[in-house]
DNA sequence: ATCAATCTGTCAACCGGTTGCCACGGATTG
DNA sequence: CAATCCGTGGCAACCGGTTGACAGATTGAT
C-alpha cells in the first residue's frame, strides 16, 4: 500500500523565511500542549489587523474582495505574525487539497524517476503537490492505492497502470485522470510514440548489415510492451529484416541474463529489447560467455534510463522522453481541474534513437 | 520547493474493495457539485446504524471505547457504505496527521532511492505516510521545504542535510527531527559508520599490493565528505599508505570525469572516491585513456548505488546501508512521536566492502 | 436630492471528524 | 434496599479556514 507524496509547494501565503519575530502582538491564546507553539490563525490576523477573519480569508485567497488598504493591513499582520495557512482546514470545507497523485509501479525503478521529475516540476509551478503512490507492479494494490488518493488529491496521474480498462475509467468517471504509457479509449492519455524511434533503430541495425532481429519482450499485461512488438514487426518489414519474439520472465537485469540462451539459439543478430535493464542484463550475460558487443551481436534498449550509459560499451537505446511524459500529464491534469475537458485523442510524444556502443557493424 | 510525498497508508478503516453497493441505504444527501459524488462521512453511518456520530468516531478510532454490539454494527454499516475516513478532518482538530516528512537533497540521485524506500516500508507497517521534499541541494530551499512541512507533518526526517546545525536544531525544537548522514549534537541521528568498510577497503588494497591512495572528495559543506576523508587517512596510517586528497567539481559521473587528469599526474594506483558515481565517471574517463582498471589503477566507490555494477568492470565500492538508515531514522522517529525520547548518542550501522572487479592487485 | 448600483466588510453556517462532559441504566457493594 | 461505580452512548463545542447572504457605506446617474 505504499504511497509517496511529492509535496510540491503550498498553494498560499508565503510568510518570509525570517525567523518568526513575534514582535508586539499577543502571543497566540491557543493552548499549548507541551512546548507545541501552535501556529498563527486567520482569528490572530484579523485581531491584530482589526478585521473580521472572514476578511482575513477573503484577502489573503480572493484577489481584489477586498479594498486594497485592507489587504495592505491584513497582508503586512500575517506577516508580522509569520503565517501560513493550514492545508487541512482549507482542504475541508472546499474539498480542493492543491495534490495530484501519481501512481508508479515501483519507487525504485529509475524508469520512473524522470516521470516523477517531470510531474512534480509540473505541478510545483503551479502551485501543486504531487502525491506518489507505489503499487508494487501489483493491479490490486494499485486498486486499493488509487481509491485511496483519489479521496485525498484533486486529480490522478497513472504512470503504466497494470488495472485493467474497466476499472481506470471508473476511476476516471470519480475525478481528472491521465495516463501515461498506455492508450484508454475515453480517457486522456500521453504516450511516448514508440514508431519513430524503433523505425531509426531498426535502419540503423538494417544499415549495419543485420538480417534477423529478436525482440525481447516485457510482462504480458504491460501495453507498451505490445506496441513495441508491433512497432518492431512493422518496421522490420519495412526494412526486409526478420523479426522474431522472445519471451522475459521479468523485465530486469535479471530477467535480461536468463533470456540470453534463447538470443544466442534465436540466430538473430540484433536484439531490441522492452527495456534497457533486460539490454544491460543480457549484455552482461553474452559477455561473459564470450559473445562480442556489438561486433557480434548488437543490443538496443528502449527508455534511456540512469545507468544507461555505464556499461561497457555503453547502450544505445531508444529515448522515451518520461520527464516530458511526467510533464505533459501534469499539465493536462491540471488544465482539467481549471474546467477544461481533457483532450479525446492520446497525445503523443516522440521518442528518438540515442546511438552508443553497443550496436554497430556486424562483423561476421 | 519541490516536495514529495510518500504516501504509506490511510492509518483507518479500511474498507473492501469491492464496488460501492449503495445498497438500501439512502443516497448520501450531500450536494454533490458536478457529478461529484462525495463519499460517505460518519454521520451517514450513524444514521444507518441508529446512533450518534460521536459512537460511530469512537467505534472506529477508540477501540474498547463502545459495546462489542455497537461496534459490529457501526462496523457493518461502514462497510455497506465502503466508508473512508476523511484524513482532512481527521488532521484538523488532532493536529496528528499520520505522516512523517523526509527531505532529501535530489529526488534523481539514487543514493536516496534506498533511504526513501526504508522510511518508507517502515512508516508503512505502522500506518504512516511518509512526505519527501526536495531541496535542490540548496540550503535555502530545504529550510524553506523544511518549515513548510513542518506544519504539515507529524515529524520530519532530513537525509544529508545542507542547513546549519543552528536551523536544524531550532526545527528539532519545533517538532521531533532525525539527521541521517549527519551528525548533530542534541539532535537523533542516524549514521553509516565508515570506518569499518574503509578499513576493509584499505586494507583489501594494501594487500594487493598499493601504495598510494587517492580520496576524491565531495562536496565542501558535505559533513559526511569530510567523515569519509578522515577515515581513509586513518586506515592508510594504519596500513602504511600514503593517502593524498583531491578535489572534485561536483560529486557526478562528470566531476569523476574531470577528476581523471588529477588522479593520474598524483601517482596514486588506488582511488577511493567520495561516491559511486565519481568512481564510474573517473573509471570511464581513465579507459577512455587507456589506463587499465584494475591493473594499473583500482578503484573503489562509495555507497554501491543503482548502476554500481552496470559497469565493466564492474564496481568495487563501500556499501553504506542506507536503506537501513531510512528505516531506523523511521522507526526513531516514531518511536518519538510516541513519546519516548530520542537517543543522546548518533546511532550507527556498519558498512562493508563489496569486492567486485575494479579493484584489484596492481600489475606493474 | 433621490434612488439604484456597486463596493466592502460582517455574520453565521458549514466541511467531517474528535473529545470532554454528562446522563442513563445496570451491576456491585455495604 | 440505598449508595456508588462503571460501562456506554449522546450532546455540543471545537479544529481553522471558506463562502453565501446581507447590510452599511460610497458612488454615480437622473
Amino acid at each position: 500500500m505504499a504511497t509517496v507524496l511529492l509535496f510540491v509547494a503550498m498553494p498560499d501565503y508565503d510568510g518570509a523565511v525570517t525567523e518568526a519575530t513575534n514582535s508586539g502582538a499577543a502571543t497566540s491564546p491557543a493552548k499549548r500542549g507541551r512546548g507545541e507553539k501552535s501556529s498563527p490563525t486567520i482569528y490572530d490576523i484579523a485581531r491584530l489587523a482589526g478585521v473580521n477573519p472572514s476578511t482575513v480569508s477573503r484577502a489573503l485567497s480572493k484577489p481584489g474582495r477586498v479594498s486594497a488598504k485592507t489587504q495592505k493591513i491584513i497582508e503586512d499582520a500575517a506577516e508580522q505574525l509569520n503565517y501560513q495557512v493550514n492545508p487541512f482546514a482549507r482542504a475541508l470545507p472546499t474539498g480542493r487539497t492543491q495534490t495530484i497523485g501519481l501512481i508508479v509501479a515501483d519507487i525504485t525503478n529509475p524508469t520512473f524517476f524522470d516521470i516523477i521529475r517531470g510531474a512534480e516540476t509540473t505541478g510545483s509551478d503551479r502551485n501543486y503537490t504531487l502525491v506518489l503512490a507505489e503499487s508494487a507492479e501489483s493491479p490490486e494494490t494499485e486498486l486499493i492505492a488509487a481509491r485511496r488518493m483519489l479521496s485525498t488529491v484533486d486529480g490522478l496521474i497513472l504512470a503504466s497502470p497494470r488495472m485493467d480498462d474497466e476499472r481506470i475509467r471508473a476511476l476516471a468517471a470519480d475525478k481528472p485522470v491521465v495516463v501515461i504509457n498506455r492508450e484508454i479509449v475515453g480517457v486522456p492519455c500521453v504516450v511516448p510514440d514508440v514508431n519513430k524511434g524503433i523505425s531509426q533503430a531498426v535502419r540503423s541495425l538494417a544499415a549495419n548489415g543485420h538480417q534477423q532481429l529478436a525482440y525481447v519482450a516485457g510482462p504480458p499485461q504491460s501495453w507498451m510492451s505490445g506496441r513495441r512488438w508491433e512497432g518492431v514487426q512493422a518496421a522490420c518489414d519495412w526494412y526486409k529484416l526478420g523479426a522474431v519474439r522472445l519471451e522475459s520472465s521479468k523485465p530486469t537485469v535479471d530477467g535480461g541474463r536468463q533470456v540470453a540462451r534463447d538470443v544466442l539459439a534465436s540466430g538473430a543478430t540484433a536484439v531490441i529489447t522492452y527495456n534497457d535493464l533486460l539490454a544491460i542484463g543480457l549484455m552482461q550475460e553474452l559477455q561473459a560467455a564470450g559473445v562480442q558487443v556489438p561486433d557480434q551481436i548488437s543490443i538496443v534498449g528502449f527508455d534511456d534510463i540512469f545507468g544507461a550509459d555505464f556499461t561497457t560499451p555503453a547502450l544505445t537505446t531508444v529515448r522515451s522522453p518520461l520527464g516530458e511524459c511526467g510533464s505533459r500529464a501534469a499539465a493536462l491534469l491540471l488544465d482539467m481541474l481549471l474546467g477544461q475537458e481533457g483532450p479525446v485523442e492520446a497525445v503523443r510524444v516522440d521518442t528518438e534513437l540515442v546511438v552508443r556502443g553497443s550496436s554497430g557493424r556486424l562483423i561476421a
